[in-house]
DNA sequence: TATAAATTTGTAATGATTACAAAGTTGTAA
DNA sequence: TTACAACTTTGTAATCATTACAAATTTATA
């Protein structure tokens, strides 16, 4: 669990002031890394935090992502999910129990010979199926 | 340009009846491979079917994609965007113009360890940044 | 032709996301 | 401390792509 002394730190550290709904916000990406959705954050935090708003979630996810600290997954059409592992890695998601599982990407995956003259900012690898449980 | 009686006989093949809307919609996405979204569908067809509904594209496209012969790209949250490219490939948006651009993926790329035990049925490899000509 | 099945259509509902402005908080300078 | 500006949070309303639904139309079958 990570404390909040030291996400205080880190989101200064890449230009966020830290409120205490940030900090609340990313801890809770931190420490939860099966992807959750903006309602699931906020159902969990306005327990905590009774004032929460879910504009706020939004917002502060929104900001999150403009700073570089976590990443949008839209690997379902209807709604994104977040992740503060900003590692370059591949998504996963079964269709039949819903989880979305990491994978890793090949070092310099992707190097693609067209693209050579295009500058790449973001890359995003989804696959769907059925996982090795509901296989 | 591909010919009424081709498509009829492709969407047959494909289990689709193939009624006047079906076969308009099939080919204005083989025609247009700019990965065009539902809107733009409609807007261009409904010029020469003046009865067509905006539901009847959406229901024709769900079924395409349930049938096997288009894609479903959702390089970009809000909204879909439509591909009678059936092959794999991966698509890279540019943040400037907003074109989509196809690119080949190597031949058996994404054979990640980790997924020996997932079964896979769909892969998406979206990638944004700067184009050529924006860059 | 008559009847059933499939398809299309228009309208209403859904639901995630965004826009917006008021309220609250924090930083700073006198 | 006080005053003011900047920033953040909040609640509500609007947006907009997509879906639900049932009536109307078309097509297939007997
Ligand atoms: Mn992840
Ligand atoms: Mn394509
Ligand atoms: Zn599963
Ligand atoms: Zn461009």
């Amino acid at each position: 669990m990570r404390t909040i002394e030291k996400t205080d730190e880190y989101l200064k550290a890449h230009g966020i002031m830290p409120s205490y709904q940030r900090i609340r916000v990313f801890d809770y990406l931190h420490n939860n890394r099966n992807h959750p959705t903006v309602d699931s954050i906020y159902k969990e935090l306005v327990g905590d935090i009774p004032s929460l708003s879910k504009t706020t979630v939004y917002n502060t996810l929104r900001l999150f992502n403009e700073k570089g600290i976590i990443l949008i997954i839209n690997i379902e059409d209807n709604e994104s999910r977040f992740d503060a592992d900003i590692s370059n890695h591949g998504h996963f998601k079964c269709k039949e129990c819903g989880e979305i599982f990491d994978f890793d990407l090949g070092k310099d995956d992707l190097h693609i010979l067209k693209l050579e003259e295009f500058s790449i900012d973001e890359q995003h690898v989804y696959l769907k199926g059925r996982c090795p449980k509901c296989k």
